[in-house]
DNA sequence: CCAGTAAATGAATGCCATTCATTTATCTCC
DNA sequence: GGAGATAAATGAATGGCATTCATTTACTGG
């Protein structure tokens, strides 16, 4: 009664979400599938590009998708689990490519700085994964598996290796929140003078202007965490 | 009309907030605080503790000061600035007691478990901690002039402090996550046979019943990197 | 052709942070 | 000691949010 719009009555149709719909077909079930997980993963990498998480709105999501929102709770049970989508989505983007072809030390220098690049974009997800079973992200869960073997292969003792992952990852994501700091985080203000230690080595470190200094800090501390593994070794 | 208790009509007095109000005059202005920032924080802690982080609202948080959600905002500008009086009141628990008192590597130990200790029963705030300018968290800043100082102490070349503040700092935060993850995070379930390295390497250290594995990490991380860094000091 | 079902709709729910016009109580100044 | 200013409270209203549910649609296999 209200819109004018055509069609407006037939639901099912909907435009086909504009790009990469993938739609795969399940054997033997109802087909026609507008939705899917892939296709909810992409359009929300694409909505928070756009518009950031906090654009990242079940609402948004659907309109992005030419769909009502309530539609997107037949493919997901809830928000969290679009988050868990998308983090298991950039794991896989997060590069174990040197493991058993490069050195360890390159290896895992290589793994640590492109998990913090991935992830320094998506720093919401990290209170999700830091706390999410494996079994519920099988790429993230490659992406371990890839890395054991090479902590393996470098003769690391079997018994650390876990413990020392879990460090790097720790390491990582607390990393991945400095990279989105504003620059003047450390400008004491009106305080100054009451922190001079401080604010002398803040200015200090201030006029060395070669790199960004959230890298100099990563590269620091993952150096330090390289070399204190490398001993490990047998 | 509806309600039946009496004094309802009387807005001021409001039976004082049950425990430490606290409540500062500042001078020559007009008094009669029900609220203030002290009070507000102290209300939110003990909030946090009774209902965790999702009973932290506004109206919870008003509804625990005995005074209407809107009162709150002559105190603080958003929910965010709560957090932000939480966590710089948290800093002040952090123990910095020991730097130019104990040689420069217990010093730091101590703090890093006592820092990882106070924000892992507090992870919300580390989004906020993370990217917080300095000058809006004076007791933050006092814990960073401490930490400063000691390493200066130590013999620490002065450009390179602050890049390994940051990077200790890091680290921290993205354990503290990792105390609050679920015990089982580990288990691969039915994809495990997919993951054979890593499952190895897990069921390796559980055999290792002593600590916690999320302190086994922790120790090794934070040893790594007190060895690491220690290397630079002249 | 029929019955079942996955997948869509859209209206409704309840919670949330935040805003605003208004009121009250106190302080400062004359 | 009265006038005016102001900090600090109220409570009603707003808009956004995730999520639920009864209902409808169109495809499927028997």
């Amino acid at each position: 009664m209200l819109g004018t719009q055509a069609a407006e009555r037939l639901p099912m149709p909907a435009p086909t979400p504009a790009p990469s719909a993938t739609s795969r077909r399940r054997a033997g079930r109802p087909t026609a599938a507008v939705l899917d997980q892939d296709g909810i993963t992409t359009a929300a990498l694409q909505l928070i590009s756009r518009k950031g998480y906090d654009g990242l709105t079940m609402a948004g999501l659907a309109r992005s998708l030419g769909v009502a929102p309530s539609a997107l709770y037949n493919h997901v049970s809830s928000k969290d689990d679009v988050l868990v989508l998308l983090e298991d989505h950039l794991a896989a983007m997060v590069d174990v490519s040197a493991f058993g072809v490069e050195p360890w030390d390159v290896a895992v220098r290589q793994w640590a700085w492109s998990y913090r690049d991935v992830f320094s974009e998506h720093t919401p997800l990290i209170p999700i994964i830091a706390v999410l079973p494996v079994a519920n992200a099988p790429k993230t869960l490659a992406m371990y598996e890839a890395v054991t073997a090479g902590f393996r292969e470098a003769g690391f003792p079997e018994e650390r290796i876990i413990s020392a992952i879990v460090a790097l990852e720790a390491f990582v994501f607390g990393a991945a929140y400095d990279v989105t700091a504003p620059e003047d985080i450390f400008d004491a203000g009106n305080l100054a003078d009451q922190v001079p230690n401080f604010t002398a080595a803040v200015d200090r470190l201030a006029l060395e202007k070669h790199e960004r200094p959230t890298d100099v800090a990563f590269s620091l501390g993952l150096e330090a965490l390289i070399s204190g593994f490398g001993t490990l070794r047998g």
